[in-house]
DNA sequence: GTCTATAGCAGGATAGAC
DNA sequence: GTCTATCCTGCTATAGAC
């Protein structure tokens, strides 16, 4: 289906990975995030089961790749979507809709994106591959506010990395949001909500909400939980 | 250690479920979430493997319970440092910083929420347990912002599960954020605007941004985004 | 009713064959 | 350089001891 493979099956590492990346794909679309096993990659692509670690070593790097992939495909609709609204509401709602849509069409695939992050990895060195994908958005977000910002002629009222932290955030927020919400009303009413927060924060430089009530500083209420003393060894 | 077993080492269910989950907490904590094998726990606990088993059924019912257990033991301390505040703007401040502290101080222990809701469960009909849980959340946000708004006579400008919604798709933002984020200071960056604006769209009905820019129309939003047209996105 | 011992099975990883 | 055969670990289930 892919491509056919010659006498003996032997393909060049490159292909192969993509070949199994389709078959990863699939496999995700049909069975779901714990259907994809490296043994169900191997089946759906008509090779032994140890082949996919050859190629990719542990079933993580296949997930990491797969998401990466992915984003790469996806990024570019979003930020287009954004590019057709002058306004910063406008542009973040189409932008955040655009995501969410993508999620909402075959969510299945965007669980990996939390199921990395998240549970997947931890031992050893291996959240290097978490910390790359995640910095992969990051750059790409802020790439696409400073794009979109000079094309427009608006200037946000925040660094343009808060600015993409802050929309990775929200988005995020939005993606665990629409699991379990079928319907999408309630995603779609808190999608309304913060980007029209997000929006007003990116456009107005804080003047401590002068329309109501007692601002007491600008500073939280740090109350005194403990802090952490771990030694997060990683800062990459 | 937490408690002393009789002479034959026989508990009543529910108090090995405790004794369990207090075990299951300490795997959690030193060797992370993929630490957290049933066969561990066990150990931990100093009772055979099929113990675990017997008292949870599947990995993932202790998995859930554990979640519960921590949801019901943070949510408290998180609405109290709300109520210290009189402003929206302040007490969304304290009670998002109390949580994200609690998530900074035990990282480990707050991947099992996403790693519960995200990854870990799909087959059959236990998918039921994590919409419980997130209902859970749901639920105890509302009551919290109800309790407050009538505490202190503030009146927020959309529907109290509208607001929980919101808040609760902050939080999983910023609690994401917060991965790989070792200092922190992204996460507090991105905190710090969204709490400003979820404050502001809590505070104000909406008036189509009036103090900025130019609003192309007085009526907002409503843009038309990629309205789920939902082709497969199969390749890049 | 509570717990132990044991067996089966699925999935990840690797040493070694082509 | 590619792939196969095998091993190991961990989850689940159950039969039976206390």
């Amino acid at each position: 289906m892919t491509e056919d493979e010659g006498p003996r099956g032997y393909r060049s590492r490159a292909d192969r990975r993509e070949e199994l990346l389709d078959a990863a794909a699939l496999v995700v679309r049909d069975d779901g995030l714990p259907g994809l096993t490296t043994r169900a990659v191997a089946a759906r692509a008509g090779v032994a089961h140890g082949v996919v670690h050859y190629v990719f070593g542990a079933r993580r790097h296949l997930v990491v790749a797969l998401l990466e992939r992915q984003a790469r495909a996806s990024l570019p609709r979003v930020l287009a979507a954004a590019d057709a609204h002058d306004d910063v509401r406008g542009a973040l709602d189409a932008a955040v809709g655009a995501w969410i849509d993508l999620v909402r069409s075959e969510p299945e695939r965007f669980r990996l994106l939390e199921a990395v992050s998240s549970s997947g990895l931890d031992p050893d060195g291996d959240g290097a591959l978490v910390d790359a994908e995640r910095r992969l958005w990051r750059d790409a977000v802020a790439a696409g506010l400073d794009r979109w910002s000079a094309a427009h002629g608006v200037v946000l009222a925040v660094p343009t990395p808060d600015a993409a932290d802050a929309v990775i955030a929200v988005v995020d927020g939005l993606t665990r949001s629409s699991v379990g919400d079928p319907d999408g009303a309630a995603t779609d009413r808190s999608r309304a909500l913060l980007v029209r927060g997000l929006a007003h924060v990116l456009s107005e430089p804080d003047r401590g909400e002068p329309d109501r009530g007692e601002p007491d500083r600008g500073e939280p209420a740090r109350d005194e939980p403990a802090r952490a003393e771990r030694d997060r060894a990683e800062r990459d």
